[in-house]
DNA sequence: AATGAATGAGGATTCATTCAT
DNA sequence: GATGAATGAATCCTCATTCAT
């Protein structure tokens, strides 16, 4: 009995079965056939609503980083001083659901892809973009040299995220303290 | 005409061209019969030398990474302070030729590889690995705690790597300066 | 034009197909794309309702097996005497049918593969099982050990048509009539 | 260092080779390079000596045959009487060396392979029209029609060592020991 | 005599995608 | 709106076989 109305409640299952199917196998080959099967539709319709692989795997990861660009914005929000603020830009890039399976998988992703997908590739600038203008904006009342401090703490959060995601055993919460540590220095350079 | 003792010409032939395809391409979607086809030869060919398409692909990693190691040690070979040691790891994980296309791709492979093969994971915490010792090797006399500023550093330059490879116009004389930066700041806390 | 509820359509095309290419080539060497073309589809779609090869020719000898299974049982059923049964059950197993060149190599491909696929060597059993059974039944009113004198006739019956069957030009009556004349022998020991 | 007069040797090797893989495989799906490499030699070596797969096969089975053959004309050989003949046929086909794995497979592969390879099914013949010959000379003074006696019996012994070799648990006295009530039911028919 | 080198041909299998219903 | 049906294309891999050395 088909009902009406069910494009965005299809998408969005096969966004989150998307995920959970990244998630689970760890692995990057993953098939229409599987999401389908997870979100509980045929691979028929996945390609009717999406128009092909490459567009469920963008909403997917589009999805993930709207989730994450909620977190930041909420966490922002409640931060009272520039100080917290990128404070709170830092404890948001190790937040746990980050260092998901499914989160780390589609990071990965993310990274291959956007040496060929243009629209992976455009997603991913968002994101760097958004973090790098974000840390701007803290700094700018605390640093001398806003921009680029905040350029080093983007590339710091990248890295240690990449780091400890692809640990055997990630140390989150050390991560979080040496981007942390590094926020001090450029902040107060001379104590 | 099959001489003797091809087997090592083979296989740093399929070597090579597995990088040379992965640059061409741009894409990790490579397949054996490309490869072999890029290296002169049969597919069947390559699968006996190599065993499986994952090995051949281990195979180019390692070699990649093995050279960089190589251009890492004549680096640190000829640097004669600490000082200058930390800048030469700095400078050779910016050098131009780890931003060749096929570099890149491999890079990008391995990280997304490395979720699930456990070779590639291996490699890649080689990698980790040494660039941490390195720097620690290289801060211990510079810094008060070089295992916890080499931690940073190794982030850093993952993190800067990261984004410039990704960048449409890669700026890495920037990326290399905002490293520098750092490491000044590592080993003159208070000028 | 693709229609509803395909599914055992195709399979039992698929079985056939499976005997009659095998019945054709004699060979065992029957791949997945001859039986898929002989059955007018695509070899991805044999895949898709079988899962894989293995379970192609399972399908086949299963479906032999039921309908010599069935002929068996009607001839049973019209049987009047304990004699009669027994008779019933020997002129089964040299029915024309079974002479056919499809149904000759399907036999010899389930002795072959008997010996590694479990699958097979289960079917094969059920077989015998049943022949052994059937004959113990039918002999009990006649002979006073039924199961040891079912098990030589079941082993006479199989030989007899291993024999026969891979003759260059078969005498079906004759190998008949010696299962016959062994019965003979069992039921009047002392003429 | 080739050496001369190396034919024999390695044709033996060969021989051997495939029927220890053959039975270690306990398959019929055995390539050439696995019996090439459990004889100690190139596959190139392999096809030189024989010209092909088939033929290594064919050479196999052949020995097997041989081997068997030979121990039939000694247990001949050493029965006085008629009667003891037929005895030393049974037993012979049913000694433990017709059960070893690779004796087995050996067995099936000619079995399914008679039916298109010609050589197969001569050689298949060969064995039958010997065992045929043979019991028809061992009974012709005990039984009154030792043509169709013999072939009884042959048929007997093929089905029971048929079901025997298949079975899961062999019994193989207790398969002799049917055959050899078949034997003495064809000899003393009047007790 | 012996082999490493090399390949062509083929085979099972997978999968994204399309289409008629 | 939804799907089972269906396939073409591609991929990895295997193997018997040949050849130059």
């Amino acid at each position: 009995m088909p009902k009406i109305g069910m494009e965005p409640i299809r998408r969005a299952a096969l966004v989150q079965a998307t995920i959970d199917v990244l998630g689970a196998s760890g692995s990057l080959d993953v098939t229409v056939g599987q999401i389908a099967k997870q979100a509980g539709m045929s691979s028929a319709l996945a390609h009717h609503y999406f128009g092909g692989k490459d567009q469920i795997f963008l909403a997917a990861m589009r999805s993930i980083l709207r989730e994450f660009h909620v977190e930041v914005r909420t966490a922002l929000a409640a931060a009272p001083t520039p100080r917290a603020r990128a404070e709170a830009l830092i404890e948001a890039s190790f937040a746990k659901s980050c260092f998901a399976p499914a989160t780390v998988s589609a990071w990965m992703t993310l990274y291959a892809q956007a040496t060929t997908q243009p629209d992976m590739h455009r997603l991913l600038q968002l994101y760097q973009g958004r973090l790098k203008s974000n840390l701007t904006h803290a700094l700018r009342p605390l640093s001398k040299s806003p921009s680029e401090d905040a350029e080093m703490l983007a590339a710091l959060i990248d890295g240690l995220y990449l780091r400890a995601a692809l640990a055997k055993a990630p140390n989150i919460a050390a991560a979080q303290k040496i981007a942390m540590r590094a926020l001090d220095q450029l902040t107060e350079p001379t104590p």
